[in-house]
DNA sequence: ATCTGTCCCTGGACGC
DNA sequence: TGCGTCCAGGGACAGA
């Protein structure tokens, strides 16, 4: 599930491919709400222009092409961009996946899945755009044209601090967890890294967000960045649909202290990890260290 | 204004 | 083995 690292490795890895290059032709899939610009509009206002640079905000792509036009991109719950020749057991459908021998890795096919194709006016590798879910998001922007997705983002979540935290929770009832997934106060966090920096802060995710202190908001802001920071380093967390672009798994997943270990030792006290639902996700902490 | 619940979608896990 | 059912989750939205 990709969240701020897994997004941040993304545009890091596919940026080369993209920049400085000029889109030549577009390949889509049926029209969907996947796509916020329709297929056929995207392909004519793509085809022909220059990708100018690739950027990050929370945890939409936002592509600047040359005649000012923009391509924002969501990724979604089970969105994976990446270049053809990426290989990756998790870029193929279980029935391609169950008809392979034990040691055969083979090159990826755009299946029924793959929504957006580029192809590029000088020969090098195309870039695709697969989401099994189609909770992501494709949008063409056209100059001067905004999106509210984007204008509600909140600051992100690498250069929030603290005291931005302190301000927005003040007077707020909701649990401090609901808050650092509420994309328009902190942008990035998703279900995962708002579950491990919690627990770094050792603040348990149900606490009423006004109740936080202002040094307890200074060691949350700082537990999640530092996830966020060793997740981007080791590449994101694999742990449904992410691939990175060039087909390696990330390996954030390994240090997971909480998320997903529902009943297994805390790290830090043996005590078994719980597991609650709250804002509709499933929530892990551990209720000796964690209050 | 704030908060909660519902919905979009598909594949994987699980039970019989 | 194979079918059915449930669940995961980001974020938009409706309604309280």
């Amino acid at each position: 599930m990709p969240e701020l690292p897994e997004v941040e490795v993304t545009r890091r890895r596919i940026a080369p491919l993209l920049v400085g290059r000029r889109i030549a032709r577009v390949h889509t899939t049926a029209d969907s709400y996947f796509f916020l610009t329709p297929p056929d509009a995207l392909a004519r206002g793509l085809e022909g222009r220059e990708i100018r640079a690739l950027e990050r905000r929370g945890k939409y792509l936002v592509a600047q092409l040359g005649d000012g036009q923009r391509l924002m991109l969501h990724l979604g719950m089970s969105g994976q961009l990446f270049a053809d020749g990426a290989r990756s057991l998790r870029l193929l459908s279980a029935t391609s996946r169950a008809s392979l021998a034990p040691d055969e890795q083979p090159g990826f096919e755009p299946d029924a899945h793959t929504h957006l194709r580029l192809t590029f006016a000088d020969a090098g590798a195309e870039v695709l755009f697969r989401d099994v879910r189609k909770f992501g998001k494709v949008r063409l922007l056209e100059p001067g044209e905004s999106d509210p997705r984007l204008d509600r983002l909140g600051i992100d979540a690498l250069e929030a601090s603290g005291d931005d935290l302190h301000a927005g929770s003040r007077g707020r009832r909701v649990a401090i967890k609901n808050l650092l997934l509420q994309q328009s106060l902190i942008a990035g966090i998703g279900n995962i890294y708002a579950d491990e920096g919690l627990f770094l802060a050792g603040i348990r995710p149900t606490r009423a967000a006004r109740r936080l202190t202002r040094p307890d908001c200074a060691r949350l802001v700082e537990g999640v960045q530092r996830v966020l920071r060793r997740s981007i380093d080791t590449g994101g967390s694999s742990i449904s649909d992410f691939v990175s672009p060039d087909g390696d798994d990330g390996a954030y997943q390994d240090e997971r202290r909480v998320y997903a270990r529902t009943g297994e030792p805390c790290p830090q006290c043996a005590t078994p990890i719980r597991r609650i639902v709250l804002a509709q996700r499933g929530t892990h902490y551990c209720p000796t260290c964690q209050r």
